[in-house]
DNA sequence: AATTGTTTTGCAAATGTTTTCATAAATTTA
DNA sequence: TAAATTTATGAAAACATTTGCAAAACAATT
């Protein structure tokens, strides 16, 4: 009706309609025990019949925070970063920050145009995945000088503080615990590791265990496949069809694993009676299928945790300095692995 | 050293190293074709080693588009939405939209709380997954008029457009299907259906096709399941305990079928052909499953493309009136049901 | 060389806030 | 009841941009 105007309210609209300042109502927000009671109240009712929301945007150029994070993930169709983006994003928001999410498809062109796009939205920091990425990445973030982390993988000598699980040591842990179960016949299947240090870091500890062992791997028991249970169901069928079979197939993930052991049944084999399958990372399901899967548990949501309030804190607290936490990753055992 | 200052590059510090005014700089982003090529190129360089990124914040004010899409989903850890996330993120960075993510936990407060906070960011457009929400929700759109659109289900009379597969629909579908194989006695289970209006859809138009075809379902065969393989398995097993068995489940989604189907051969029973177990959802590797599970598939990655392109256009062009849009959820017929 | 037309550029105002400083109002003290 | 404090408020500058308008520079035409 004679409603003022259609235009959206903002801080002066609201000052008007409680006859007050515009700074009152300002301070009203950010300082309230700066403004008389009364006055408070008469701007409480102006706000919410106007239906007034705050604009970041213009706090924002104040140089005040922005009160929004990057997060830089290759794919949320991993359940694996879907569950850390999840748990970094709850614990965030009980710092009251607001997430920005990019993913990049694992592709380092993209990752860095995406974190140039944040940049724009002037995000209070930022989550990369992983440990290695371009130095261009690296360089644009030191240039804005904003708190970065890295999370999912750990070392203690990362470029930024890094959270997550030492995925060498992972696969150390699985690799050694299929010897120790006196297997020496094994094949080992790993997702294609370019651009994924992750994967590298388990296919290579678990290389080193298995020759420090002195098991020698044969060229044809080293799968490449895709993370996809069809594929890695296909590839370990098709292993499993030669005379000479391995004894035990190690995975670089539970999906490889979870193809790898539908694979062996479909070959007609039985896990783990005629041949063990071991995965890394305990996700979702691992434990309810048949037979349950011996893995190395990776603990997403506590990394995604411990990344948010390690950022938030840097966020909020400048001076201090921020640390790298290890979530120590752990041999599960159940029963896709026995003693030969 | 003598670096000017420490502060970061503005519009102005880019100006006077390039010995123009602000507004040619802005003009160099906005409007280049109005920049004569000279000063394109002291321009250019300039910015390149000033290490100047724009300051999205401070454009916004000036009630340019913020590039932000607001994305509210119940939770990331249920690889479906993570999916249509995914897309929707792919989808929106093509037209140049950044994804501002919050996630509520099926908690109605705090989807009305993360609303307010995406809208204090001034994103361009907003999307809810579902199409039941609070009114207050839908209110608060509404003040703001920004577009929005509800994604993962469809119905022609939605509050705002919607863009997904219609669940009664599914539901429908595969309890026909199961009919058709000639079960009478079915169980199902569902998720909680409180605040989630998919399962809800589910539910009901699988108790409508089973009664309109005479059958009733005892209740004891009514499960209610939390999203968990493993409980879903555990009161299956408790079901099959039972002397009086039922002879197929329907499950509310393929969480839940794939613990029914462990759970299953767990108590001894062999799919299908001691029991038919049937899903909704056709999740990644519901087709490598051991039976693979018959189920319906509600098409994710569409949805999340659909969804973005629908809502991006609604940014763009604002006139315009964007239609919902129904993705068809579709019967796949694999081996966990049977003829009875 | 003067006139006209076009293309480039800069100035200044505007955007929605916060914050510093100064002033007014309320309260305490003498 | 006046003076001294303390508390609450407003005015104006600042923030990093965009944009309408006008001036300047250049080019084309007589």
């Amino acid at each position: 009706m004679s409603d003022k105007k259609q235009k959206k309210a903002d801080i002066v609209s609201v000052a008007k309609a409680a006859k007050v300042s515009a700074s009152t109502v300002s301070r009203y927000f950010n300082h309230p025990e700066l403004v008389k009671l009364a006055t408070r109240r008469k701007i409480d009712s102006a706000v919410r019949n106007q239906g007034y929301i705050r604009n970041r945007a213009a706090q924002t150029i104040h140089g005040i925070r922005s009160g929004t994070i990057g997060v830089l993930v290759p794919t949320l169709d991993h359940a694996i970063f879907a569950e850390v983006v999840q748990a970094f994003s709850d614990t965030a928001a009980e710092y009251g920050f607001t997430i920005l999410l990019a993913s990049y498809g694992y592709d380092q062109k993209r990752e860095y145009a995406n974190l140039r796009k944040l940049l724009e939205h002037r995000v209070d920091g930022v989550v990369l995945t992983g440990l290695e990425h371009d130095e261009a990445i690296f360089q644009l973030i030191d240039s804005q000088n904003i708190p970065s982390v890295l999370m999912w993988n750990y070392a203690e000598t990362s470029r930024y503080p890094s959270i997550g699980a030492d995925n060498a040591l992972a696969g150390k842990l699985i690799a050694e615990h299929v010897l120790s179960l006196g297997h020496r016949d094994i094949a080992y299947m790993f997702p294609p590791t370019t651009g994924n240090d992750r994967a590298e870091g388990r296919r290579s500890s678990v290389i080193k265990a298995l020759n420090a062992a002195g098991v020698m791997v044969p060229e044809r028991w080293q799968l490449t496949t895709v993370y996809s249970i069809s594929t890695s169901k296909r590839d370990t069928q098709d292993l499993l069809k030669a005379t000479q079979k391995p004894t035990a197939i190690i995975c670089g993930n539970d999906i490889l694993a979870t193809g790898a052991l539908y694979g062996a049944t479909a070959a007609g084999l039985s896990v783990p009676n005629d041949i063990s399958v071991a995965g890394i990372g305990d996700f979702k399901g691992s434990s309810d299928i048949e037979p349950a899967l011996t893995t190395v548990r990776l603990p997403a949501k506590r990394i995604g945790q411990k990344a948010a309030i390690a950022l938030a804190n840097a966020i909020v607290k400048p001076g201090e300095i921020v640390t790298g936490t290890h979530c120590e990753p752990e041999l599960i055992i159940r029963a896709s692995c026995a003693q030969i």
